[in-house]
DNA sequence: TCTGGGGTCCTAGGACCC
DNA sequence: TCTGGGGTCCTAGGACCC
């Protein structure tokens, strides 16, 4: 058996777990730059406040104060998740870490449904209490039924935060109450190729053959199909490092329209790629870099810049990588009637930095490189984030731009702590 | 005026091999 | 009516997830 535990509204929690007295408030958190909706409370999804909604369209609710608003704080929501995780591996041999706000619990030959809905329940209890964010738990036989199961668990309060999926005749009454566009798996366009066919419930599609499955979608699919029916088939990978890392921002306002300023940012893009690479122990070998002007402007002049080099060598260092995206923007004619709005590099095509394949006629001096890159990477770590970094970054630190309502980072940074007045 | 960011996996089609 | 057969590897794009 498989438990998935999942935190309700996460960021949304995090930000009342220090702020009391907006429990039972209509609560939203916003993405990067204030953008848009990425965390509601139950009462502003009542309000029909909806996910991804831009914020300007619900700027009157916050103005006439009927719902509170957070910018997204990381840090905060980094820590609060690495404080559930931690307490969720208490109560399990082994946990699947699968977002910042979910895991996968193994449950297996640890007791009969009782025991299983008793342990399950005290550990939502204990995580309520201990970290002070509310958890939905799902227990079924496959990774797709607990996260229906978790969804139950959320919407009825009755369950006390754990629904458990044991019998057929349970997995059939869930299956048929189940809208198939809330499965695990299936998104947008597998919904629209299922409503042509009538199948609405998770039931109507475990009801059609496996061939149906195949033809109309594919292997993925079938997957889904399966666990829906109690077959274990979906496997979460615990990779030991990413395959492709990614870093990119929206530029708030008219966006970017000089060269150097997209120099500077894509420098930084750049610099936190390597970092990144460096913290997992590995080198990437493709680097892209891509910028875009606003796709809802759509009166302005246009642009999508995508460019991609392929390094001799795999590499992790920051140097290397700047100068690689660098050449990237320069490869493009990038001109001043074009506002880009957003920018980012990706490095990809990752191997551990113990099994790169090396260049019998390299032009670098990679161990003088590799000192090179320790000694800055000492020096930040001491003194702190890019004190040490490359000059084409310029003097901006960060690519954060509005982010006018963000809480306090509670339990990372020591100024930020909780007073209590007594 | 204002519309997020970061990932993984699969598939189709082309290039190549014998 | 007819066009050989069987492979691998790579990549771009699209699907999905949070």
């Amino acid at each position: 058996m498989f438990g998935l535990a999942d935190c309700n509204n996460f960021f949304v929690s995090c930000e009342r777990v220090f702020r009391p007295d907006l429990r039972d408030k209509p609560v939203v958190v916003l993405s990067n730059n204030d953008g848009c909706v990425i965390s509601r409370s139950n009462e502003s999804k009542a309000m029909g406040i909806k996910m991804g909604e831009p914020f300007f369209k619900i700027r009157h609710l916050m103005e006439q104060g009927k719902v509170a608003v957070f910018s997204s704080n990381y840090s905060l929501y980094g820590d609060m998740s690495r404080r559930v995780m931690s307490m969720l591996s208490l109560y399990t041999p082994h946990l699947d870490i699968y977002s910042i706000d979910e895991a996968i619990l193994d449950f297996t030959g640890l007791g009969d449904a009782d025991v299983l809905r008793a342990h399950g329940k005290k550990m939502v209890r204990d995580i309520n209490k201990g970290v002070g964010v509310p958890i939905s738990l799902g227990i079924a036989a496959t990774k797709t039924l607990a996260k229906m199961a978790s969804k139950y668990a959320k919407q009825y309060p009755a369950y006390e935060g754990v629904c458990l999926i044991d019998s057929d005749e349970k997995r059939e009454k869930a299956l048929q109450q189940f809208p198939i566009g809330d499965v695990w798996g299936v998104g947008r366009q597998m919904l629209k190729t299922m409503t042509y066919y009538g199948v609405r419930t998770a039931w109507d599609f475990v009801q059609r053959s496996e061939n149906w499955v195949r033809r109309e979608f594919n292997v993925n699919a079938v997957r889904t199909w399966r666990e829906l029916q109690g077959i274990n088939c979906i496997k979460i990978d615990e990779l030991p490092y990413k395959k492709s890392i990614c870093m990119s921002r929206s530029f708030p306002g008219a966006g970017i329209s000089k060269l150097s300023e997209l120099e500077e940012a894509v420098a930084y893009f750049a610099t936190e790629c390597a970092r990144k690479l460096r913290e997992q122990q590995s080198c990437c070998g493709q680097i892209t870099v891509f910028a875009y002007t606003s796709r809802f402007r759509q009166e302005q002049p246009s642009d999508l810049l995508h460019q991609h080099i392929r390094m001799n060598v795999p590499t992790c260092d920051t140097a290397e990588i700047v100068h690689a995206a660098l050449e990237c923007v320069r490869r493009h004619v990038v001109q001043d009637l074009y506002s880009y709005k957003k920018a980012g590099v990706m490095v990809w095509d990752i191997v551990s930095s113990d099994a790169v394949q090396t260049l019998l006629f390299d032009e670098v001096d990679r161990g003088k490189q590799k000192k090179l890159i320790q000694a800055v990477d000492s020096i930040n770590r001491k003194n702190g984030h890019n004190v040490v970094k490359v000059a084409t970054m310029g003097e901006r630190r960060e690519y954060v731009a509005d982010h006018k309502y963000v809480s306090r980072r509670y339990t990372t940074n020591i100024n930020d702590i909780l007073e209590l007045k007594v």
